[in-house]
DNA sequence: AATGAATGAGGTTTCATTCAT
DNA sequence: GATGAATGAAACCTCATTCAT
């Protein structure tokens, strides 16, 4: 038998069990064995701590939902501007993903995963970015510093997409990766203060 | 038994019984057994056209794929400016997928998907839309409409990851994906146009 | 892979492998891989015949039914007195036990289950005879031969419980199960007829 | 902390919680944790008192035999001819039901119950209220109150399925419950005394 | 070529029991 | 004695694939 542990730490090492696999192998084909092994712990114990497997994906998306809100709830406070906040936003993000590659890959696959049995946390934490790149947007056409006419929500949504897009391709050319997420910022920046079209 | 249809006729009941379920239910829990009732056979004879399960899903890329290439080869050929064939590639796309929102889920869906047994052909049916991109943002550099300075490698990504997230916005919003569907390529076009970021 | 069989055939070889692992173990600890062990198929093909393990209970209990309410209903139409009636009821009731001793125990021991997910089958199966035998009840009485004053609903329980009983009794005390089973008609039409208690 | 109790009070609460639970669930579904909670104990002090599950369910139908071997004790010793002790026999069995009809639903139901695993005990339960009731009808035959020819073995067999029959009616009609708990003595009484065929 | 019954490995989950604290 | 986290065997059920017809 294992040695006791605190119930948070025990948690924790499923969670980060779930994640590593998750990340390798995708949800459907992490089996709880295996998580269970990996985690160093019998299939049992798991459901002391989860009511079911995809419990367990819920509540990893739920943690970096959490760590999200927490994020973005201090960057507001923060007194920059918000194309200024638009930067550390992005900067941030790819920072994570650079250092955190294994989880990155998993909240980008399980979240483009098809609608039956999506955990309704999976689908909050989408939301929750699009909804705190939604309010910087409109605190920037605010200060007048961004177009008025753009539609925020769409925009947000376009915005995320390159990010997620991003991390894909830094997925699929895993040795060029951090290259890839270290020069993104910048990239999606550039695209958002000219485009890419010249004037004449 | 089915009227006696030619091998390429049965293959082509299959994939379009393949698509339709996939889109609604995900690959995963579309089974054979599914499938073969939806196209008015035996699983048996799914067998007989497919070497597998996945073969199915990789057929469906390729169609895709083809069609795809098929596409831009003609727009490429077309004496037009870089900008203008960017801008009939994205209505044309979104015109598509308003007009066949069932396939657009799926692709969208399973091109997103993890990694393991992800078939050479989705892999190579996102790698192609990029390449095309990619060759049309070449295209603009030399004609001096687009600015030399962006990374057309990653440009190509970014655009088609704002194209995916305004796809999956509209499955999520379902009653309001025709409109989303309309508006987006002029959304898309005007931040490539301009940014978002007003000049002082 | 076991030779192809007429559907109804196989159902039968798991109804029957049913009936002798559930009246000899219970039908809790008659798991579907011993039936299927039992009836030679393997698991997967239970499935194609009955939708779930307690499913196969219900259809034994179907099939005990559609047979005793065929009993009845021919008994019904004989032109004979109500108490000939029973008696023939009784005599054929326990011939059957005595001849097919697995089948009747597993009929007494899983009707008399508690009622969380008794399939309604067996409760209908219960009622069933009980049922008839208060049409039987009440044709005595209409005929002058059966006491009015007794409550037929409850005497039609209290006879088959005195059955039921005489069952279990074989049951426990299997080398007299023969002996009892032939005695029993004769044992209950005497109380029935006359009481125990002598008349001073 | 519960208060510290001696063994015996704490065994009792134990049994309590267990007859409570099983009577509304069952004992296959009911386990072990339920039945600590239920005590305000948790599962590992259970094992103190009890060497298994199996065990719990064995100490139930001992108490039940205990109290049944009592009261009989008492009645066997009254002066009363057998056919008034049968009365009072029925009338507080049926009173106890009525008034502890959760225990009386556990007993009814566990001793009806498949083979495998069967405690002793109730099987001894079962069988000592049928020993006790033949002693009171050979004490019948001898005091010349009950006919000689009746099988005391057979007839204690079908009273008791009389009785059980009318006891499982009554869960099943829970709404009725007590009325017909209330007129069960009379109508055994009356078959036993008369039978229900008319003299002519 | 078409059929669809049969296969059986493999997945998730439960729960009586143990034992370190 | 009491606790309750941990254990892990064992249960039910699914479904891609095969192959006799």
């Amino acid at each position: 038998m294992a040695k006791r542990k605190n119930a948070e730490d025990r948690k924790e090492d499923i969670r980060k069990a779930a994640v590593d696999l998750i990340s390798k192998i995708g949800f459907h084909d992490c089996t709880t064995d295996k998580i269970a092994e990996k985690a160093g712990i019998s299939v049992g114990t798991i459901y002391n701590y989860f009511s079911n497997k995809q419990d367990i994906l819920s509540y990893i998306f739920k943690v970096e939902k959490d760590k999200t809100a927490d994020f973005f709830e201090k960057l507001l406070e923060k007194d920059l501007r918000a194309d200024q906040k638009i930067k550390i936003f992005l900067e941030n993000h790819f920072n994570k993903i650079s250092t955190n590659q294994k989880k990155a890959k998993l909240l980008h696959d399980e979240s483009n995963r098809p609608a039956k049995g999506v955990p309704q946390e999976i689908y909050e934490y989408v939301q929750l970015i699009r909804k705190y790149l939604k309010l910087l947007l409109k605190e920037g056409q605010n200060e007048g510093i961004i177009n008025k006419n753009i539609n925020t929500e769409m925009t947000s949504a376009i915005i995320m997409g390159a990010v997620n897009s991003i991390v894909l391709m830094g997925h699929l050319e895993h040795e060029k990766a951090n290259l890839i997420f270290d020069n993104a910022p910048d990239e999606i920046l550039a695209i958002l203060s000219e485009g890419i079209f010249l004037k004449n």
